[in-house]
Formats: structure tokens, sequence, C-alpha cells
RNA sequence: GGAGAGAUGGCCGAGCUGGUCGAAGGCGUUCGCCUGCUAAGCGAAUGUAUGUUUAUAAAGAACGUACCGAGGGUUCGAAUCCCUCUCUCUCCGCCA
């Protein structure tokens, strides 16, 4: 959510930040909409101040007629104030409603660009490895092998939905106990098991809903929300609360399933277990002083590279163009990791600067000292890194000519002895 | 799932026979005094959000409104009474 001030007092800088999203936003109808607001809040709360010098006056009245008159008095001021607190509830469910609708304005370095199209690939790390055979792909490594079973998947739970056995599957948990172990002993990341699900509240609070409520999973007669990433569980876990500044920054570490609906991307990206509506992620989660978000975004995306280079896999990092922004960020990068069966660079993760926007939403403050305003945080997130993408990199970059994987240096202490899978 | 108890400011904890209660008291914190130093002692300050007016380079100031788990109701007036919901604790049942 944006500050309502920087609406009113700077409209026109931010409708000029907001086109260059490409998107709409109804910033004229709430500058307009806040006017009214005020307007009729200053009119509800005079009266309610009538009210209460009306009552205390009551409670030491000692003339029966007077006390009588008085209250009829009262009465009639609460019958006004029934009628106008009514206009104003409706003025400030629209105000509201529409505020959210608004998305983070984009820092000054993010380059102007229509779509994904645009976005930058900025630099590149770890050379693609050389083959003295064709690279074949994960799912056909994964099928041949058992490792990968497809069609029980989907008979058990539908369209993009696999299994994982045996050796992948063990990949799959040594891989995540790799990246946790290294953000949270090597990068200083504390390690967080959350809820995998989760309310409504939380939703608003980093900006999934209202927008994209087709996106998610839930359970209709609960108020239950499968999270679609930990940054969701993690960032609100500190909603509604006031921090102490000796409390940031906020480093978290978190692993969980993430479920998604992916209706938008029906069709796109079937083959393979590239997207699914089911997959797991290690998360990193910032919370720290508005001042330092951008200093922290980066060390954020090293501590996100540093798993693609303790396990040598040639990767590039993309700036993400204005159009291309998430609804809530206000600078993002994604690290993409080449994989050569299928021959695409494959984003495993997203790092994210959304300064005060997911903190205005979720009320995440913070107090510099004892005895100053509380102040809205920042909050950076970025995957760390996503597993199925991480799986199909590992998979395809270390496949040998026989089909086999030889299992990553880094990745060798999590298994006994073996060498390949 | 059944029975009961509870939810108050950073924390603890009064108030709950309705009326200067935004809320006693204590602890903590901050500032000042005192003091070889520290501790103790003494004095003062110390919730959040928002509106109006005013002021500034900024900060601010004055006044108002809302908030005692959430939402509704009764009343001239609700932290206090009534209803609904959420959460916590205790006991019983069930269970990975």
């Amino acid at each position: 959510m944006l500050d309502i001030k920087l609406i009113r007092e700077q409209k026109d800088f931010v409708k000029n930040e907001i086109a260059k999203l490409f998107i709409e936003a109804p910033i004229d109808e709430i500058y307009e909409l806040d006017e009214i607001r005020r307007n009729k809040l200053f009119i509800v709360e005079n009266l309610r101040n009538k009210r209460k010098v009306l009552s205390a006056e009551i409670a030491k009245e000692k003339d029966a007629a007077v006390l009588q008159s008085k209250k009829e008095e009262v009465k009639e001021i609460n019958e006004q104030i029934k009628e106008e607190e009514d206009l104003l509830k409706g003025i400030e469910e629209k105000f509201n409603r529409l505020m959210l609708e608004v998305p983070n304005l984009p820092e000054s370095e993010v380059p102007i660009g229509k779509d994904d199209s645009e976005n930058i690939p900025v630099s590149y790390f770890n050379e693609k490895k050389q083959f003295s055979f064709t690279p074949t792909t994960h799912y056909d490594i994964g099928e041949k092998k058992k490792f990968i079973d497809f069609n029980r998947g989907a008979k058990i739970s539908g369209t993009r939905f696999y299994i994982l056995r045996n050796s992948f599957a063990k990949l799959q948990r040594a891989v995540i106990n790799f990246m946790l172990d290294t953000h949270v002993y090597e990068h200083g990341y504390e390690e967080i098991y959350p809820p995998f699900m989760v309310n409504k509240e939380c939703l608003i609070g980093t900006g999934q809903l209202p927008k994209f409520a087709d996106n998610l999973y839930m359970d209709s007669d609960s108020d239950m929300w499968f999270v679609p990433t930990a940054e969701v569980p993690i960032t609100n876990m500190y909603r509604n609360e006031i921090l102490n500044s000796n409390e940031l920054p906020i480093y978290h570490a978190a692993y969980t399933a993430c479920f998604r609906k992916e209706k938008m991307s029906a069709g796109k990206d079937s083959r393979g277990i590239k997207r699914g509506h089911q997959f797991d992620k290690v998360e990193l989660v910032k919370i720290v002083k508005p001042e330092d978000a951008r200093e922290e975004l980066f060390k954020l995306i090293a501590d996100a590279q540093d798993i693609l280079n303790r396990l040598d896999l040639p990767h590039r990092l993309v700036k993400i163009c204005t159009g291309d922004l998430s609804f809530s960020a206000a600078e993002k990068y994604d690290i993409e990791v080449y994989a050569p069966g299928i021959n695409e660079w494959l984003e495993v993760s997203s790092c994210s600067n959304f300064n005060t926007f997911q903190a205005r939403r979720a009320n995440i403050k913070f107090k510099r000292e004892n005895d100053s305003k509380p102040e809205f945080a920042a909050t950076l997130n970025g995957s760390g890194l996503a597993l199925p993408r991480v799986m199909i990199a590992i998979i395809e970059n270390y496949q040998t000519i026989d089909g086999n994987v030889r299992i990553p240096e880094a990745l060798k202490q999590y298994f006994g002895s073996e060498e390949f899978i």
C-alpha cells in the first residue's frame, strides 16, 4: 500500500510512476475519495464530541426537566451520527478497496520496459558445461530410471502433479537441507518452520490478495489458504507489530511446499517438473530499516546465488523491468539457471525489495529509539531457491553419457558413499 | 468433540454494583538530581492510529476522534451490562 499522503501531496508524481508499470490504478479516484472521506470524518468527529459533552452534563444535571431535554437532544445527535457514520463507512470501504489495488512504485534504477521481453540479463556466472554427447532432458532421465512418475502423479492428484521416487526424492531432500544449512550456518539466517496454511489477512499483507485470488488454493469454510510461497507466513509473523530497532535486520530462511493454481499459465510449461501446482522452495525473507533496503537486496541476491555457485551451476542475473515487476515490488532481480537438456534459462529465484509497501499493508513497524515514533519497516524476499528447477538444473547439468547423474560435490555430505544416482 | 476459566498499555496487574478511565499500582525504559564509580535513593517523562487548526528548513504544538481480543446490541453515556465470533489456559474424550 502506498502512503495516502504521497497521493494527496504528489498525485502527479504517483501517476507518472505508475504509468511506468504499464498498468492502470485509480489514483484520481482515490485522491477525490480521500478528500470526501476527511470531510465526512470531520463531521462525524464533531458530532461525537457534542454527544460526549452533553453526556457529561447529563451526569451532573439535577433538574429533571433539563435532564430529559438533554437526553432528547443526544438522541437526535445519535441519529445524525448513525446516518453520517454509515456514509463514512461506505466511503472508507471503497477508499480502502481502491488503495489495496494500487501497486508499489518502482525504484528509479528499474529500467522502463513494457513486459518480460524488456528484462535485462545483467551478468553471467559459471561456464555452461561442455558435453561430449547431446544432453537429454530431466524428464527423459527421470522416466527412464523411474525416478519421476508423471502418470501416477496425475492419477492421484491430477494434471501438473508428479511423484518423485527413490534417488530423485532423496536428491530433493538433500538439496533442501543443503540450501537451509548454507543460509542458516553460512549466511546468518534464522531457520523458520511456518504453517503451510494461513488466514486471509496474511495474503492481503503481502499483496497476493485481493488481486490474485485466482492463483490460490483455499478451504472456503474456514478461511484457510494454502501458502503460494513462504514469504506469506514469514513476513506476516510480524504483522501488527512494532519492532525494536535492535531486532533489525531480521533474516529468515524457511522451507515450505508452495501451492499455486497456475490458471494463468495453462498450457505453458506442461512438460517435466518445471511448473506444478505444488512445489518446494526455500525462501529468504528480510525485514530491515528502509534506508538499508537496497543494500540488503543485493546481499540477498548474493546469498541466493551462492547456492548455485556451490553447486557449480551456470546462471545469470536478470534485472526486471517496470512492466514485469510484481504488484508489491519496487525492484526485482531474477536468477535464472541454465538447463542444457531442455535448453532453457529457468527462473529459480525472484528477489524483490518491497520498501515499505508490504509493511504498510501488514502494519509492520519499528522504533529507532525507545521514545521515537514508530516507522514502517522495509521487507524483502527471494527464493533461495525453488526446488524443482534446481533439480532440473542438477539433473541436466550433471548427467553422464550412460544416463546417470553425478552427485554435485556440495551435496555429497548428504549422501552416503554414492557418486552417481 | 464435551465441561469450565480467561483475554486490559512494553510487561505484570487493578477496575468489571455503567459516568472526568486512555485507564490505579508495580516493573521496565528514558531524562535529570544525588554519588569516588556502580548500585540504591529522589524527581519527571513514557501507548497506537487518525482528523482539524497552527507552525517550521525539518521536527513540532494545540485541540478533537477512535482503540481495554474482534464484531454487533442496550443506554443520554460501556473496559464495565447483553449477544455472536476468535484465541488462550485447565479437566475429560480422541489421536499422528
